[in-house]
DNA sequence: CCTAAAAATTTACGCGCGTAAAAAAACTAT
DNA sequence: ATAGTTTTTTTACGCGCGTAAATTTTTAGG
């Protein structure tokens, strides 16, 4: 390390014993210059730790190299597990990712897209509020800006989506648990937040009436996105008023599950598959927490991997062919079903 | 909404019907015109949606108005609940928060550190990674960007530290334990990749000493920030080779105890504070989860909400006192004892 | 070694805004 | 109305870099 300090791109190329607009060229793309210039340039940046002036790059040019991140909450694992996989797949083709959170408010989201629009993103993948999402407000910011949208599907909006295939979650569910036992009854929020919550009912209704049974439900009064805390007083009142009336219980989501389990476990209720257990609970998504609750808990797995891959995919695709804003099919991948404990 | 599109500030300023230099004080701070300016200003703010090109502000700023959050680990939900905590303060100091993940890994760490040299932030806010942290690059960077350190400290590193007073957390359990029925044993990662385990560690086996009892521990082995797994398999093993000594078991973190109890769940170990029940759990961190495993667990709690403040709070003294470069004492909040079923 | 192609240099302009200095205009109080 | 103060305008420069065009240098190929 010398104790000069390069201020400014003209002083590291004169270092480096180069012109600017070579320099210039070389951080843009450092395959574009000769190796022996690329060399050049590298044992100045080891002698010299130079950075180019974000603020200054990003001004003169239309497209950033930053891709927006948003969700709905991230202090939900799920979440915070895809925006992993996504951040990393990002900086892997060169972007730098900005991450935010709606921290389930509309309000939030709305901010976020308007700071996002001043950050002019090359691109931006999203997985919106949903019900609670301002609807107009994304769908303008999808046509200005290239966006994926993932996860929850905002009916009418956007050009790409990435998401789970709810019906073949909820299907498989349905006939694994009739199949090896009774048929389930649904266990979900009266208003969910999440469109993922209303396809999995309808996807659990249709797939009762294909097996020839009444779908039943235990619905739960509650708002936000604190599902474990709605799961488990909901789980609580339905024990009590003896709510289930089979002894099977598909959740609408494992933070829910979560929740009720909790609940079974408090008021006695034995859950799983031994002889002694009076209830069978099962769930949808394979949180990362769904290993550890008691009984483990038998789910469908969503894909992270996958939407996470195909969710950056797709955007680059996007940024690539600017001027492709048709609507394409939405992208859904099928789950697995985890067998654990709970059934 | 008018069809003119505004593309800079003098445009704006044009159709406001005042001069650019004016127009960028109003930016600066709105409290800096005349009152009459500054409504005609908001009028025309209303009429066409203009924004000032962050860009452009940030290269003719040394101080930018952003605000870097860094934490070891979000997918673990203490940190995206303490990250959600800070990012709002700063928003309300009307500051924009940044948010980075380390994802468990230095050499993610320090990139990070490099991209917020690069973004000349206000200030930053910022939990190691500890233990593996690059010790030297995280006090250069203290020593050149006004940061708060939180929730784990790296021994000389930073001015400010802000976290939790691990040996009251400790005592207070140990101590609880103790009187309420056996002394505990200390269910732990071999070697852990948070500081705070190891106060923890110190603080049980003084805790221990001091009430006449021999410590003893059980150690899990285990890299990462998989803390249930771990907790899990050293808990599973652990029990089979019936490794525990007392018929009490504190826990580092309430992560490892939640892979604990499922290991316990799925061997048949009744965890609790009931007649039929061998074995009592307790934890540390009183992690948003904990109300929900069965049973739920007993925990010190940390103040989530007072970490946030005091941290925010600390940064923007030191943001303000730019010469104030001599470390001050650390903050350290004591923890509450939470009473739940599992001790 | 010569020629054509590729790469680097020189020169110059522009991006959108901060900001300083001097001049003009708008207030405030008498 | 006048002087004094505050605010706004005018003018102008600079930030660090992208980028275009014309020129020179380097490299590759025969």
């Amino acid at each position: 390390m010398t104790v000069t300090k390069i201020k400014n791109m003209e002083e590291f190329a004169t270092v480096s014993g180069l012109s600017r607009p070579t320099v210039s060229k070389f951080f843009n793309d450092p395959q574009s210059v000769r190796p022996s210039t690329r060399s050049r340039i590298e044992e100045a940046l080891e002698r010299f730790d130079y950075r180019p002036n974000i603020y200054a790059i990003n001004q003169n040019r239309q497209l950033t190299k930053t891709i927006g991140i948003v969700v709905p909450y991230l202090a939900d694992p799920f979440f915070a597990e895809i925006a992993r996989n996504l951040e990393t797949r990002c900086i892997e083709e060169g972007y730098s990712p900005s991450l935010f959170s709606s921290h389930g408010r509309q309000e939030q989201e709305n901010d976020i897209l308007e700071t996002l629009r001043s950050m002019k993103p090359a691109g931006v993948l999203m997985a919106p509020l949903g019900r609670i999402s301002d609807k107009g407000l994304v769908e303008r910011f999808c046509n200005d800006v290239p966006t994926v949208l993932f996860d929850s599907k905002v009916e009418g909006v956007g050009h790409v989506f990435i998401g789970s295939d709810n019906m073949q979650f909820t299907s498989m569910m349905v006939e694994y648990l009739n199949r090896t036992g009774d048929a389930p009854c649904f266990f979900e929020m009266k208003t969910p937040a999440n469109p993922n919550a209303r396809k999995r009912r309808q996807a659990y209704i249709q797939a009762m009436e294909r097996l020839g049974h009444q779908p039943k439900f235990v619905q739960v009064d509650g708002t936000g996105w604190e599902f474990e805390e709605i799961g488990h007083r909901g789980g609580m009142e339905a024990i009590s008023h003896d709510a289930f009336e089979t002894s099977t219980v598909l959740c609408s989501n494992d933070r829910l599950a979560i929740g009720l389990l909790a609940a079974c476990y408090q008021k006695g209720v034995r859950v799983g598959l031994k002889k002694d257990c009076h209830l069978r609970v099962a769930g949808h998504d394979d949180h990362p927490f769904s290993k550890f609750t008691c009984p483990s808990l038998t789910t469908v797995a969503q894909d992270y991997s996958a939407i996470a891959e195909k969710s950056v995919r797709r955007l680059f695709e996007l940024i690539a062919g600017e001027s492709d804003t048709t609507p394409s099919a939405d992208t859904l991948f099928e789950g697995k079903l985890v067998m654990r404990d709970s059934a």
